[in-house]
This record gives C-alpha cells, structure tokens and sequence, in this order.
DNA sequence: GCTGGTATCCGAAACGTTTCGGATATATAC
DNA sequence: GTATATATCCGAAACGTTTCGGATACCAGC
C-alpha cells in the first residue's frame, strides 16, 4: 500500500498527468495547484516507484559489479575497486548493484541478467580472462561497459578499459632486486588464466633478459592470490630452491604470505631473502618488515573505471578510451640493503 | 533495441501471453508450441526485462545495504560485512543494491529512494546511532529490515537485529588486562554518536569496577575508527597519562594503530604497554606482535544478517528475531606476559 | 466579434511483464 | 445426440511512471 501518483490525483482532484508534471516542476502547471500538489504529496508520504519510473525511461541510474565468488574474497583488490566504485557512482547520483557467482557459466548468467535484462546502465567487469566471454557478450548486445584490465597478451583490446601496465611494474621490481645483488629471483604468478598473468610473466622475463640472467623454469610458480596461498607457494619455491635470495609475490598479500614462509623458515626477510609484492595495499605498509611493493592506487582505479563508464553512458562515445597506467615501485625493508 | 515477448510472439505467431507462460513453464501450453517459442527464444536471445517483471511482481529479488561515504571507508568493517552479505545474498538468488552517502539528510534520501522506492525488498542497517531515523523510517512504512547492532544502552529496540555483546567483550578485555597486573587501563572508544560506543564504554566501565579500580576520565578518548586517527588519539592518551601501562581501542584498526604510536614513542608493545582491540581482523592476526583482540566474526554476521532479511521478506514474521552473539577474547602476543 | 496566443490541464499510450478470466476446439462419457 | 471434461490458447487489465498530443478557457489585439 505505499501510496501512488493516482492516491495523489484521487485527493488532489486533478490527473495523474498534471500531478506527475507538477512534482516534476514542469512549467504548464498553475502555482497554486502545484504547491497543493506538493502539499498532498508530503502529507501523504509520497516516494516515487523507481521500478516504474525506471521502465518507463528505460535507463535505471544504476552500475553494475559481479564479483568472483568466495575464493577471491579476502583478496583486498575487490574490496578496495569496490570502494572507489561506489563512491564515485554516488557522486553521479548513481547506485551499484552488485552480485557474486563462481566464474563460469553462472558468471555468464549473471551478466545476462544485469545487462540484457536491463537491470543496469553500464558495467564494469574486473578480472579479466584471456578470451573473455562475458567481454564478448557485452560487445555483441552493445551494453555500455569498461574493464578494469586488458585481454591477454598479444590478443586485441577493442573495448575501453583502464590497466595498470604491470609488466613494466614487474619488471622494474626485477631489476630493483638486480641492482641489488640478486641473481637467483623467484615469482609466484597469478593463476594463468588470469589476463594480467601473463603481463607480470613477461616483465618478471624482461627484467631478468635486462640483466643478462638466465630464466629458470624452477624458479617460478602459480599461487592463488592469498595470503594462505603465497606461504604455501612460496615454501615450495624455497624447498625446490635453496639458492634463492628474493621473491616476488604478484600480489601484496601473496607477498606477504611469502614473507611469513621466509620468516618460519627461520631466515630473516630483507637480510637473507628480499621479497617484493604487486598492489600497495595498506597492509603492506605497515608489514614488518614493510613490504616493497610495485604500487597500483586500486581505489582510483575504480574512481576512474566509474566516471568513464557513467560518461560512456550519458553520451555514447565516438572513440574507445583505453588508459594504460603506470604504477611505482616503492622500496621499502623488505627488500633489505644492497648485498655488495 | 533488445528483444521482448512482443518479438517472439510476433515471429512464433502465437500471443504473449502463451509466449510468457510457455517460457515460464506453464503446463497450459503444448510440448510442441513450447518448443517452437523456446527455440524462437534462443535464437534471438531474449533476455527477460528485470524491470518490467519486477513493477509487476512487486518484488525484486535485491536487498540493500547502504554505507558511510568516505571517512570510514578504510575501516574493514563494511568490506567484510559487505562480502558476508553479496555471498550469501547469492546463495538465495537475491542481488545487492548499494549507495554510499554521508550521514545526514543524503542519508535519508537514500534509504527513502531504496525502500519508499521500491527498490529492493529488503534492508540491512549498520552502524546504528542513538534514535536513528533510518530504524523510524523503516518501521513507519513497514519495509523489511535487519539491523547489524541495537539501539542505544538503555533505548528500545524493537525490531530484528543480530548483534555482539561488545559490552561483555570489552569487560572480558579489561578483566585479561587486569589478570595480567595492570591497573592504569586507556581506552579509545568509538564516536560518541554511535549507538555500540555505549555498550563498550560500560563494558570498559564494568571491568574496572569488577577490579575495584577507579574509572578516571583522563583515561578515556574517542577516536574516528581509522588506523591514522588510533595513531593520533593513542599518542594523546600516553602523553596526557605517563602511567598508562595498557591501551583498549574499541576496534582493531585504531588497536593497531595505537601500536605504532606506543612503538613511536620507543616503546614495546607487550613489554611497556599492552594493547588490546575489538573485532579480529585478519591484519590483527599478522600484525607484529600479533594483537590480542576481541573476535567478532564480521563476515559471519553478514551471512547471518541476510540470511534473516531473506526469510524476513518470504513470511512476514510473527516474532521480531533478536540474537546477541558472544564475541570471543583471543589472547596474542600484544598484551605481554603477566607482569608479575 | 473574431483571431491568435498563452496558461493550464488531461486522456491515452507506452515501457515489458504477468495473470485473470474466459474462449475455442477436441475428446470422453452417457 | 447432448453434456461434460480437458487441452490449448488469448484479450485485456494491471504494475506506476512519463510524455505526446491535444483540449479548454481566458486574454489581448484588431
């Protein structure tokens, strides 16, 4: 029983049409029955249907996020793109609906559902796979979009995304441990079916060509993106390993877990093993010892995914925006002092 | 231009009507047109109009959650409560609908736009403050809602909510403390305004009087929740009173940073001064020391939340549910050894 | 007195679904 | 043969807005 345009217009006496046009301030509505018009509505309570209001306009205010499920969750990436997001849409006066399902063919329901089904204006897919399906939906049924990331290396990016370029971040990392002595550098990647794995592969190998350095296929393992996972992976790679004297974590808190295996291996982080990470979470700062990072703002990140997607919605855009930033290698203990 | 029921009618030959009650699943309609408007379906790739099925179900399968804008943005708290309620949201079938907006009049307006509106069937409200208008609001227009967190000490709280006995928890912290030798016990204790700063307060209260132990206002400040602000309030609290031998911060972020400023001051944590918090974090667990702590499991509390509002929006209850949970006190590194 | 303009109002259609209450045709029962 | 049941379909209304295209009344200008 919340009350209705047609409850306003039965007290009022007048249309639903002249009292809709009066509360939307339109000028061919007298004073006088405006202000009794607003007088009723207040009285009443009116609260505009949003449902109805947004059938009728066919557009909602509104932007979506589907998250990965579970596994991802105390990975501090979504959680922090997911505060610049909604804080950003709030300031355009628009809502976030957001759902979380595992990836896979539930994933691709979700995304029919927000964008098909017309429950959003606009999408921000985070994540990326290499030839990502729900990319490709949305290009086929034209909904707004922008990806926080790119497709895989060497496939195109038709699509407008923002990207931190974490190959050279990677890289530079590399030869920050280089320039300090380090020659036998393991890396724990991301899962590679993740998009921007193979980016951090490629700088991680760039870096050690710079160098002169032979790559060691030993030297490398894929881990899960947790902190759990980076202790766990990170042992193994020490295990196999003995010669190693730096890690990187590709990202921070993988990194950190590394630093807790160096740590309960009873080796000194920084003196015996330098480890690095990729994100600069605050966590990483205030880490003991605190972590160098190759720092990527996440929370900007989502402020700019969000004003160009809103953008990209109130005028569809000429020309695919595509940003490629740089993110910056923060030194900090964890790296430990030059060896020689 | 996507595609309606009206399309597959027109192509099929057949009215919406049966097409709607064919895809729906009706048995009022023959295997054999079912399968013709099925397949007429799948190759034009309908997609059901959210929008529209909502206005006329009056319903929408979404639960919303609004949160503080900015200034309480880096506080864990929502991120994990926010992933305990999109997870278990999803189990159910149930998107999320978010806003963020400052407290205040913006406020208002959007629980008004997101209940009054017809948005979503539900709401969960946290961070309750003393008489919140949120709670009237809700009440008055009969808009299912749970609450993370009750009234204020002493005002009533009839509506459903689930929350943990900060008060209990807080005396169980000061109890340790006082196990432990201390008697000159600090405390941070969150915004006044907020309607939990009460219960820890006299749980602080309690403890100290359970000890025989003077409550000295000297030792009490309020904090913002925020790492940076713990920092700045701890260094005030030790700078005012020398004597202090432990510090309380009433959630685990201001803890920690209560920590960094003991440390700044040339200080050990569990040797000079013991600090405890509240909430149980993950960065608690990791800190170093490691931080004693009052756990409440916030991401089981989402899941517990929604998982009320959901049977909440199914039948209209008969009995407002109201849980208080025990929080656990988890002894670390951070509160020392006892001292004699 | 007629014309044109302006101010104010409103009916009806539309957005895309779902559903109520039939309508039609066919089969079954007697 | 009629009466009844069943299977299959559909028109129209409804959900609550917004908006297009008038309609009406009144005024000024000639």
């Amino acid at each position: 029983m919340p009350v209705t345009l047609k409850d306003i217009a039965a007290k009022s006496g007048f249309s639903v049409t002249t009292v809709s046009r009066a509360l939307a301030g339109y000028n061919d509505v007298s004073q006088n029955t405006r202000s009794q018009i607003l007088a009723i509505a207040d009285e009443l309570g009116y609260q505009p249907n949003q449902v109805a209001r947004q059938l009728q306009k066919q557009s909602t205010n509104t932007v979506g996020l589907i998250m990965p499920a579970r596994q991802d969750f105390h990975d501090d990436f979504f959680s922090v793109l997911f505060k610049g997001i909604i804080y950003t849409a709030a300031q355009h006066n628009f809502d976030v609906l957001i759902s979380t399902t595992q990836h896979g063919e539930a994933e691709m329901e979700a995304y029919r559902r927000f964008a098909g089904g017309n429950r959003v204006d606009g999408l921000i897919v985070a994540r990326t796979y290499r030839d990502d399906p729900r990319i490709e939906y949305l290009k086929s049924i034209k909904h707004p979009f922008v990806v926080a990331g790119r497709s895989a290396l060497g496939h195109g990016s038709d699509f407008a995304y923002i990207d931190y370029d974490s190959q050279t971040g990677i890289e530079q990392l590399v030869e920050h441990f280089v320039a300090y002595g380090h020659r036998n550098i393991g890396i724990i990647l991301p899962d590679e079916a993740l998009a921007f794995s193979e980016y951090r592969f490629a700088g991680y190998q760039g870096g050690l060509k710079k160098a002169g350095i032979l790559f060691r296929e030993s030297f490398v393992e894929y881990g899960d993106m947790t902190y759990a996972g980076g202790v766990r992976t990170a042992q193994t790679l020490l295990n196999r390993n003995p010669e190693l004297t730096a890690i990187i974590g590709c990202n921070d808190l993988m990194a950190l877990g590394a630093m807790a295996a160096v740590q309960n291996c009873g080796l000194q982080v920084g003196q015996d093993i330098a480890v690095g990470g990729f994100d600069g979470i605050p966590a990483a700062e205030r880490a003991t010892p605190p972590l160098t990072t190759v720092s990527q703002p996440i929370y900007e990140l989502g402020e700019m995914l969000t004003d160009l997607l809103i953008q990209l919605i109130a005028d569809s855009p000429t020309d695919t925006v595509q940003r490629l930033l740089q993110p910056e290698l923060i030194v900090r203990a964890s790296s430990g002092q030059p060896r020689r």
